[in-house]
DNA sequence: GAAGGTAGTCAGAGATACTGACTACTTTGG
DNA sequence: CCAAAGTAGTCAGTATCTCTGACTACCTTC
């Protein structure tokens, strides 16, 4: 766990770095009920609406977990639970008019951060970067989709 | 927040990844009762002994925080608390012989990942990644120590 | 239409992290 | 030398996130 500097220690630092800064983003807009695992959950909600245990899937949790999330977010007004008309066990999470006006927020900041990083580094490396980390994701990410 | 893929999520897929690895190859070795938490901040304790402000500073959080994973290590025998010989307002936390065993594994478990990707990406990407991502450190990391 | 699988919830728990208020000790300035 | 201000750490209380296990309701398949 130790190595001068375990490039983990990296790889996380400019993580929560770029998670900073967009929450920062969002809270600043107004939007201060959010917490970071609501976010989360809630980028991964899709235009036509997901099911529970989708969002679940795609970010790690169990559905429990995700449940609980979307009961907050719920309350908050960021997303609504409709029946699923396919299929009558399941129910779609649909996100509302606030979180349509939410989202490209924190969009604009992660922008605005890869740009700074880009500045910093040169396009070249910069583009390096993500060609490599997009790679890398091929063997350390189990869930490839989104 | 969403941009087809956003390189926050890149970075935080390859952590979680490195971060994995570490700590089951620590639980594998018998070591179940470590949490990440209690092994971020074990990881910080100096050789000669820290404070629990310094560690609290290093892991950024408070020193309440700091106190509480602090108890937990001491109760599983993995650090223990000593006066301070040169402030009585100061204890030390010093690391036992338990954590000078585990803190290894930990460290192989990071070095055989790095192996993986070195092989996975080629020693001059992985080289670049790493240099990459310590210039970026220098506009993410308000603590830049260790 | 019975058996087994899937979607989601309820209940209970533990880990992590915070703020605020406090004690004990040290340092500094008059 | 001592009062004021600062620092180290703890105590109490709370919020958030996450889990496991057990459950209900519904769907699919044979």
């Amino acid at each position: 766990m130790t190595d001068e500097v375990n490039i983990g220690v990296l790889l996380f630092v400019a993580y929560r770095a770029m998670e900073n800064r967009a929450f920062a983003a969002v809270a600043a807009a107004g939007y201060e009920d959010i917490t970071p695992a609501q976010g989360k959950l809630l980028q991964r909600v899709d235009e036509d609406g997901s099911r529970l245990s989708e969002l679940a899937e795609s970010a790690q949790v169990t559905k429990q977990t995700a449940g609980y999330l979307v009961d907050q977010l719920e309350r908050g007004g960021y997303v609504e639970r409709c029946p699923d008309p396919g299929d009558a066990r399941a129910r779609l999470v649909r996100l509302t008019g606030k979180a349509r006006d939410l989202l490209p927020i924190g969009a604009a900041a992660v922008s605005e951060v890869e740009a700074e990083w880009t500045s910093y580094l040169g396009k070249r490396r910069m583009e390096q970067l993500r060609d490599t980390l997009t790679r890398l994701r091929e063997i350390t990410d189990p869930y490839i989709d989104r």
